[in-house]
DNA sequence: CAGTGGTCTAGACCACGGA
DNA sequence: CCGTGGTCTAGACCACTGT
């Protein structure tokens, strides 16, 4: 066994933390210690340390002192916040976005829309549409020309596709939103920047209300109320 | 000597390369490495290690594979991309602050802003002026009561307050910012959301007009084009 | 008062950069 | 090919927890 992957061990082991944060296969209410985890991940305690590190500052763990490593539960505030922030960047985002999309942007756009089209409503691709989801943002972010919302997203993204991931296999809902995405796209055709930026704000609305809708009925398969597991 | 303040040292380091950059002692286009820091701080590179991580996500060091810690130039790009996110979350948040601010808050905003009105001007006394600011910024993102907007905020502040901590010394424009400040409070008090958002929007705006115009006009005392030390 | 969790030290290792 | 910078290991230490 060599050593192939030099992408740094710190950075391999936050991939994986988060991903089994994200998508719920460590529920809210389990608490982790760096000692656990080193043993699993077959290292030291130091990159597990630094992982630790990165995901506290996205806010996705908590380390409680002397206690351990929690997974927060979803709270419908943290749903709220989190959801406005990225509604006002988008918004802006897109807005600016208008003055500076390319025809091949457009292009790619509708090329996402039209391959999430295709698996939405097929349980085993409901990953697979979400990460259609994340180009789709990422494109318009990165028309916009501000490096720094990119960078805010990357930040927050974790948490939205952790509450989302429990969302998207609603098919309706799934669809509503991304007949919005159409609705943006054909406002950048345009070049209508009042539009555009109206729609990305029904977006991110729509997507704020169906999260807390799911957050308050309480019980879906997943424990919401008391999830603890070790 | 004995271990009497319990903060982690990583935490402490963090805060003194942070200071040294923000606050201008080690210029741009310095070079650090991870040895020389722990030796300057008596410690091992662990602690090091961690708080330059940190600032690396938070931008405000970039890291060199094999050549170091490189303290970036301030790009007017940088400028721009920050004080536009700066702008939007600020002008949200002052919207909705006007809703939800007390009679206190406000009492504790003129305070601020009335203890500022004595320090403008004298030089010895620039970075109590910047703190104040921070003070007033940091007041009503609470007040927004979105915990995110906080923390986003805290988050690109060194950066701001790198910029600004040349263009501070500058009493004119010191003043006009804290005009605008007076307006902002004004439009709270009338409970005017449009106001509010409207002078909000126009404090950033001039503020990064402000700082473009330094960074364009080239040379002040520090040197723009190449600072290298060691 | 043992156990556990968090922090830091010392040092090994490896890859790359620059004489 | 040596120096240097970045990464990880092993392990010591100390404070707090929960019996």
């Amino acid at each position: 066994m060599y050593r192939v992957d030099h992408t740094p061990l710190r950075y391999r082991i936050h991939q994986k933390i988060r991903d089994k944060i994200i998508y719920k296969v460590w529920k809210s209410g389990t608490i982790l210690s760096e000692g656990e985890l080193a043993k699993s991940f077959n290292t030291s305690r130091t990159p597990v340390r630094e992982a630790i590190r990165q995901l506290e500052t996205e806010g996705l763990i908590r380390v409680i002192p002397k206690k351990g490593i929690l997974i927060p539960e979803i709270e419908d505030k943290e749903i709220e916040d989190i959801s406005e922030l990225l509604e006002i960047i988008h918004c802006r985002a897109v807005e600016k976005a208008v003055e500076k999309v390319s025809p091949k942007d457009i292009e790619r756009l509708e090329k996402i829309i039209a391959e999430a089209d295709n698996y939405i409503g097929k349980k085993t691709k409901i990953n697979k549409v979400i990460a259609l989801g994340i180009q789709f943002s990422e494109l318009i972010l990165k028309c916009s020309g501000n490096k720094r919302f990119l960078e805010i997203d990357k930040q927050i993204r974790g948490h939205m596709i952790r509450f989302t991931s429990e969302l998207c296999d609603d098919e309706d809902r799934s669809k509503i939103g991304w007949n919005t995405r159409k609705e943006i796209v054909a406002a950048l055709k345009k070049k209508d920047k009042r539009l555009a930026g109206l729609k990305m704000r029904k977006h991110y609305q729509k997507g704020k209300k169906f999260l807390l809708e799911i957050s308050n009925s309480g019980s879906k398969r997943s424990a919401k109320k008391r999830g603890r597991s070790k």
